[in-house]
DNA sequence: ATGTCACCTGGTAGGTGA
């Protein structure tokens, strides 16, 4: 079983980048981020010809997110159950026996801003609400942009970002206890090439120097770690005329 | 040394968020 996360910056824009993707990869299932869409502009016609269910939440002008999937999720629930957000970011449901949580995590500006608050606050929010999901669905995969690069090795300037957004140890502690629920990043469960990002900045020819993070994650429970396969960053897309700025990754399940 | 993109409102650019 293959899945795949993809933060798409804009599904309109990205449809054609994605079909093709899907067409090259064939994941069973997929989680979108920053969709970009409110639900009534949900390209739904176009991803079913390609042989795919969706499920959507999105919203006017930022964040929104999809899920994906060969055959028809169940048990769907938009956002975190217990925590109230004007934001649309987490879509769930259960396809081939796996619970898979696709989320866009807040990007949290600076720290010491609202924005930072509100980013503690929606991690506390997830953790108590994924604490009860592991519970009632032990094979659960949490996947998506977290807008966290969990340790130095997945910042291309440690250094230069200590301290700053995606680095700081409030946000790499909300990982850890994240993890901490029996969660384990695939990624890492593999030799991995250095300098391995997922995302990088337009400005700054970025990506020309390969000046990135690795903040687009998928993490599976316990139940689910001897059967991982595989986890990778698929650079290519990146490549693209009218790239995202962040690549999918994808993760084979035996 | 510098270097972006996508969205909105309401323009015949500027602001916001990332």
């Amino acid at each position: 079983m293959k899945l795949a996360t993809w933060n798409v910056n804009s599904l309109s824009v990205r449809l054609p980048q994605l079909l093709d993707w899907l067409a090259a990869h064939q994941p069973d299932a997929m989680v979108l981020q920053e969709t970009k869409l409110t639900d009534d502009k949900f390209p739904q016609a176009e991803i079913e010809a390609a042989g795919y269910r969706a499920e959507w939440f999105g919203q006017k002008t930022y964040n929104g997110v999809a899920l994906l999937s060969k055959t028809e999720a169940s048990d769907v629930v938009r956002n975190i159950p217990g925590f109230t957000d004007p934001l649309a970011r987490v879509i769930t449901g259960t396809a081939d026996g796996i619970r898979i949580v696709g989320a866009y995590f807040p990007n949290g500006q600076a720290p010491g801003t609202d924005k930072f608050e509100y980013k503690m606050q929606w991690l506390r929010g997830l953790r108590d609400w994924l604490r009860e999901e592991l519970a009632q669905h032990p094979k659960l995969v949490l996947l998506g942009d977290f807008n966290i690069a969990p340790d130095d090795r997945d910042v291309f300037d440690p250094v230069a970002w200590a301290g700053q957004i995606h680095c700081t140890d409030e946000e790499r502690d909300h990982l850890r206890k994240l993890l901490g629920l029996g969660l384990v990043d695939a990624f890492r469960l593999f030799e991995q090439p250095p300098k391995s990002w997922s995302w990088w900045d337009y400005r700054n020819l970025a990506f020309r120097k390969n000046q990135g993070l690795r903040i687009d994650l998928i993490l599976v429970s316990d139940a689910l770690k001897a059967s991982v396969q595989s986890c990778n960053i698929d650079k290519l897309p990146r490549k693209n005329a009218r790239p995202s700025d962040h690549a999918p990754v994808l993760l084979t399940l035996a």
